[in-house]
DNA sequence: GAGCGCTATACATACGTATTCAAGACGCTA
DNA sequence: TAGCGTCTTGAATACGTATGTATAGCGCTC
């Protein structure tokens, strides 16, 4: 039954050839006749063989691998972000563009994540993918630039120049939906943000925020600021917590769109209306188009973050250097903030 | 400069032993004194050695790897089912503690994964997902089989024992999902599906709504039925083709939760409220609870269904044999089926 | 016609591990 | 003390590929 699965060997059997003669014609080297050429591959077709993955790998250094890695603390039961999600796809498709494999992982902040991926040679290189607190993992980050794996991280490049980033331009998505909404003839706006400084792209966002206020000719306060993480839960807190506090606010810039969604459920539970108090987002998941009413958002093309930090990792791989890479955004106007 | 990374000679050398007792330390085997072991995890840890996969999997003859395959056609920028991305921070999970890693693909059913994933030695067993038409993609399981390629597909164990599946009670999902909808005082209930015999899951779960129909004396009809893609737009387009064929229908049993969602913006875009007019989902993806009114819905515990694949797939990899399984569902009420 | 360059192929080997087989050390029994 | 079993280790090898080096064939020049 089952038989042993067929080796380069069999093919050179069959097309008369030697073994080197049968990895040099798979592999498209120059130096194998067309008519050789021809003979290994109808025997390769026949056999239905396939270069083995473990002894090519073996052999030349590199597994042709790339590691996805979710570096977050994830509890038991939470959802990831969305919008890293959105990325799955396409991040899938752009390595098999490319000719690479992609190995999907969770990793807890505590665990050795940054010496597995590459050192057991599973992969060749790494996609960091988290919106934990930066300054927890900094250090990691460094003994990975320290051992030389090459990785490429989403997040802001702001944070202090370390491996290759790819980003959204973080401080004009917040100046955007903050100008659009100075333009709906807002002027007290929330900001629903993430506290500390280990979020950097939030910071940005913020920076946005601010410049976009005083182009308006409006000091920020402190006071319409408020911290939550992205969920829904932790949105609607914030609202609550905004409201209980008698602050008084005709529109709110939620940094994620799962905040804002919760953020519109507290303010439709207090028996507010939305848009009568404006409320944009930031990402543009798939569930902003799907609320009620629909939510203004800041849009982050998935496509293209996937192709960029794919793109920059290969790049680092094949060529040692990567650029670090902006990536534009968009306001996407909804029902949300606008009547 | 970036050295050369260690090998089990390395650590064999610092521990004063022979490689073949590295090997056999580092696994685990009984046949090492408890002295010896720890001197080789000694040396281990000091030099930071990790097994070279590529080396280990081709000397075994398997790589510890699982392959998940999303088994549809993916037009270029589609979304993904949001109910197979909830299964795949679970399984990369579960796959972890299992000791196995997880490769994700996309794959066309035009291509020729069938062969690419288990030949290449890439991965000892395949995950299929995948809600395109069954009929499909048949001939290629079958050729899966005769392979001996282990593999488990979610999906529906009813439609033709091929393989090992995994799968919700659809069948008693529809007939309480219906039966829920009859007790609100629904008579007239209309099912939104997806066509043809492709969608073993689908029939089951219109089985379970005729047998709810028929307990309550009601004899199912089929104007009252109308195929739907699991997507917002086609839930929407079904409705409005309800509506303007004047069916008189007072409630939506849909099939899936993004069609249930496009169904209510349907009905509230043509001036009819929901629950008034009560619409019930399958899935519970995240975007239900998030939905307005939330969306009453069958839920499938995505947990319970990811550690069931991989449960599956590598007891088939690891004795031979696998189990069917049938995951039991749960109605999860919520507002859009009640007042 | 000897020497040269070029093409196409073969030979030999290395990648790093896991396993089979053999053997050494040791304690125990008769 | 010879013999035997147990426990632990080492030597040898195979997994399947890719590549550096060598070689054979061939057409060409001077």
């Amino acid at each position: 039954m089952m038989q042993r699965r067929p080796t380069s060997f069999d093919i050179a059997a069959i097309a008369g050839v030697s073994q080197p003669t049968v990895s040099r014609a798979l592999s498209g080297s120059p130096s194998v006749s067309e008519e050789t050429r021809r003979r290994v591959l109808a025997a390769a077709e026949q056999l239905n063989y396939k270069v083995d993955k473990n002894a090519s790998g073996l052999r030349r250094q590199h597994t042709k691998t790339l590691a996805l890695l979710f570096f977050e603390e994830l509890p038991e039961h939470s959802e990831i972000n969305p919008f890293y999600l959105s990325l799955l796809g396409p991040m899938v498709r752009r390595c098999a563009d490319r000719g690479y494999d992609l190995l999907i992982s969770f990793q807890q902040l505590s665990s050795d994540w940054h010496v597995d991926y590459e050192d057991s040679r599973k992969a060749d290189g790494i996609v960091l993918l988290g919106y934990g607190n930066y300054l927890q993992y900094r250090p990691k980050l460094e003994k990975l630039v320290e051992r030389g794996t090459h990785f490429v991280r989403w997040g802001s490049e702001g944070d202090g120049e370390i491996g290759a980033t790819v980003s959204s331009d973080n401080e004009q998505g917040g100046f955007e939906a903050t100008t659009h909404l100075l333009r709906q003839g807002r002027r007290r706006i929330a900001f629903i943000g993430t506290g500390g400084a280990g979020f950097p792209e939030v910071q940005e966002r913020w920076r946005g925020y601010c410049r976009a206020l005083r182009a308006a000719g409006i000091e920020p306060e402190d006071r319409f600021r408020v911290d939550a993480a992205p969920s829904e839960c932790e949105g609607r807190a914030a609202v609550a917590s905004l409201i209980s506090a008698g602050i008084d606010f005709d529109a709110i810039f939620a940094v994620s769109d799962v905040a804002a969604i919760g953020a519109m459920h507290a303010l439709q539970q207090a028996g507010l209306s939305v848009p009568e108090t404006a409320v944009v987002g930031f990402d543009d998941i798939p569930a902003a188009s799907l609320a009620s009413p629909p939510l203004t958002t800041v849009t982050q093309d998935p496509h293209r973050a996937a192709e960029a930090l794919i793109d920059t990792l290969i790049q680092s791989i094949e060529s040692g250097a990567a650029e670090d890479q902006v990536l534009p955004v968009r306001l996407t106007v909804r029902e949300s903030s606008v009547p």
